[in-house]
RNA sequence: GCCACCGUAGCUCAGUGGUAGAGCACACCCUUGGUAAGGGUGAGGUCAUGGGUUCAAGUCCCAUCGGUGGCUCCA
């Protein structure tokens, strides 16, 4: 099955003509307001377009600026600037290049010859504006109108996405069809950041994060303790009937298992730094230091575990699993909410095999992952199988030196998902270290894309370890590992969670399942009763005991996006009943306690999403 | 880390150099209510932190800390 394309782009399309002409036009407007400005890339994108700009030294551009550069741009719409295409050879492209003064242009327009092998560069000129382009463009600037674009964001890019370069300012744009279409975009845009999990996780009290612990450390509240509650216990569930055992493992460890891991030095500016220990030594004068190291991830450790007891064939598959908690110490500017963090929690495990074992078990968590996301209900996400690039020149840092063994290894994991049916992109280059993965990638209601699960297969550092097993025949041989977090990070995973239901959780997950509303004073007796019933039977249940009407409780607790309220009031004391409210549900139902009591008993544990 | 913006009560925010404000939340009182906000009273702030300019700084300047968006969707 299908290796599926992403980011599928027509370029002949009128939307792709009219955002990329509008990103000439903005270097346009740029370079009258700002003569000097050098230019990098200005491409169109899924929601408008953006252009990189060099401003002259000393030029610091504010948001204030992005009102007159629209402005501007609005003004040279109205003009008659019709585009012209020319093909220039390369040496007449380059002298011309040379000539505008534009550095960035000069570099692309070498690689383009010297690398992908153009014989002829294309030039587009509008009104006075020239730009190195392949096109292709509106016919005039005319045709472009003031209104179906919004300049609305400043950035710094580094050229070519590379730190080690000069850094340009990047300005971003908005650009559709039309005025309504442009407004509705940015409406959506707004409506998507009420289902930020950062906006809902304060507003429901899942998580806070405090600058007196640290950023990037979230703490988890009393409701996102529960959330983290009930994937542990459902992977506990999953993992267990699908043959795993859990381990325990601690969360600092001394440096020399990271030697042999070869986190160090390799992976050290991702780890927190060592803590020291120094002991003197008797008879010694000099005192020896001990280095501990907090673990960034939990496969040393899974290793050791593998290690501690004598292996047999009639071992594997040797399934480890952990909720372990690592620390990476990530740049600070990447951090954001709780989908990129320096503390988390990962629903990991390690399986141990045989090569003829290998395929299969590597489809069984395929089979796992499939079954999660069948109960959360995703559909927003895809698979991206990642290979090693055996032409990169620097591969020998990238990747473990064996072809035989990356050959092997790709060939297992892509017949897998063909096996499984599942489509996939391939990114070559994307690989692991030690092997090919198969990672799960969403994205966020603020539409950044990011990787939720990842699943590796490891044919290189059981080996280094020194791990074996005694085969059949006698013989010790080397395990492969799969390395697999169906469920990712607490944190990552919670996050997606909360966006995808919008806070409004399924009754299992919810971290209060249900809400007792008094009428009023009276009835706090049977309430209570109902409350400790269902909480003898761990169902998360609170009692909205405030002195507040019962129009305000509702609305309080509806706001908590609560799945089930129970309101009770004499009619419901006298016949032993409960009165349900769900949310997002109008239709009220009335029912005997005992038979509510089963139903919401059922619903969870069949982790039922009961939906309006 | 780098670029831009931001930081005022638990939360959302107003306050453009001259005595720190509102709504929600919280506490207490009245109200004892039948399906999305009953009424009253009160408490709560070294205006992120530190330094500077000024007769005077939440407001202007600098630094630090923290947050938000962005840092190859490539001519």
């Amino acid at each position: 099955m299908p290796v599926i394309e992403k980011h599928k782009v027509d370029k002949q399309s009128d939307l792709y003509k009219m955002r990329h002409s509008l990103a000439h036009v903005m270097a346009q407007a740029v370079q009258r307001l700002f003569p000097g400005v050098k230019l990098g890339f200005g491409p169109p994108i899924d929601d408008g377009f953006y252009y990189d700009f060099l401003f002259p030294a000393g030029t610091v551009l504010t948001d204030a600026d992005l009102a007159t550069i629209q402005k501007e741009m609005q003004k040279i719409v109205k003009e008659d600037q019709p585009f012209q295409q020319e093909e220039l050879s390369f040496a007449d492209a380059i002298a011309r290049l040379t000539q505008m003064g534009e550095p960035h242009k000069v570099e692309y327009c070498k690689e383009l010859h010297d690398k992908k092998g153009f014989d002829t560069i294309g030039f587009y000129t509008n009104g006075p504006f020239v730009d190195m382009c392949e096109g292709p463009h509106v016919e005039n600037v005319r045709q472009l109108k003031p209104d179906q674009f919004k300049l609305h964001a400043l950035a710094g890019a580094y050229w070519r996405g590379d730190e080690r370069n000069v850094q340009l300012t990047r300005i971003y744009a908005y650009a559709f069809p039309s005025k309504p279409e442009l407004k509705e975009h940015i409406q959506n845009v707004e409506q998507a950041k009420k289902n930020d999990h950062r906006i809902l996780g304060q507003k429901l009290s899942i998580y806070s994060i405090a600058e007196e612990v640290g950023k990037g450390l979230p703490l988890w509240l009393p409701n996102g303790a529960a959330i983290r509650h009930e994937l542990e216990k459902l992977a506990y569930e999953m993992e267990f009937a699908a043959g795993y055992v859990k381990v325990a493992t601690p969360i600092i460890t001394r440096e020399g298992l990271y030697h042999t891991s070869g986190h160090l030095p390799l992976y050290a500016k991702g780890m927190y730094p060592p803590m020291e220990i120094h002991e003197e030594a008797e008879g010694d004068e000099q005192a020896k230091i001990e280095r501990y190291y907090i673990k960034p991830m939990n496969c040393p450790h899974h290793h050791m575990v593998f290690k501690a007891e004598k292996r047999s064939y009639r071992d594997l598959p040797l399934r480890l699993c952990e909720y372990g908690y690592n620390h990476r110490f990530e740049r600070a500017g990447t951090l954001q909410g709780l989908t990129r963090v320096r503390g988390f929690c990962m629903n990991d495990a390690h399986i141990y095999v045989t090569p003829e074992q290998l395929k299969d078990e590597f489809k069984a968590v395929l089979e796992l992952h499939r079954k999660y996301y069948a109960l959360f209900e995703f559909n927003d996400y895809y698979l991206r199988l990642s290979k090693w690039d055996p032409d990169d020149p620097k591969k020998g840092d990238k990747y473990v030196d064996d072809p035989a063994g990356w050959a092997f290894s790709e060939r297992i994991v892509q017949e897998a998902l063909e096996e499984m049916n599942l489509e996939y992109t391939i990114e070559p280059g994307e690989a692991a270290f030690y092997g090919p993965k198969v990672d799960y990638e969403f994205r966020t209601v603020t539409g950044r894309e990011f990787t939720a699960t990842t699943n590796q297969l490891d044919f290189c550092v059981p080996a280094r370890f020194e791990l074996e097993y005694t085969d059949k025949d006698g013989e010790q041989k080397t395990p492969y590992c799969i390395h697999r977090a169906p469920l990712g990070t607490h944190e990552r995973f919670i996050a997606i969670l909360i966006e995808h239901y919008g806070g409004a959780f399924p009754t299992w997950l919810a971290p209060i399942q249900v809400c007792i509303v008094p009428v009023s004073e009276k009835h706090l007796d049977y309430a209570k009763k109902v409350e400790s019933l269902l909480r003898s039977d761990l169902v998360r249940t609170e009692l909205d005991d405030s002195n507040n009407t019962m129009g305000k409780k509702i609305r309080t607790n509806t706001t908590r996006k609560i799945p089930i309220l129970l309101i009770l009031g004499d009619q419901e004391e006298a016949d032993a009943t409960v009165t349900i409210r769900r949310y997002g549900i109008e239709q009220q139902d009335t029912m005997p306690l005992d038979t509510f009591h089963t139903l919401v008993r059922e619903e969870i544990r069949a982790r039922k999403h009961v939906k309006g």
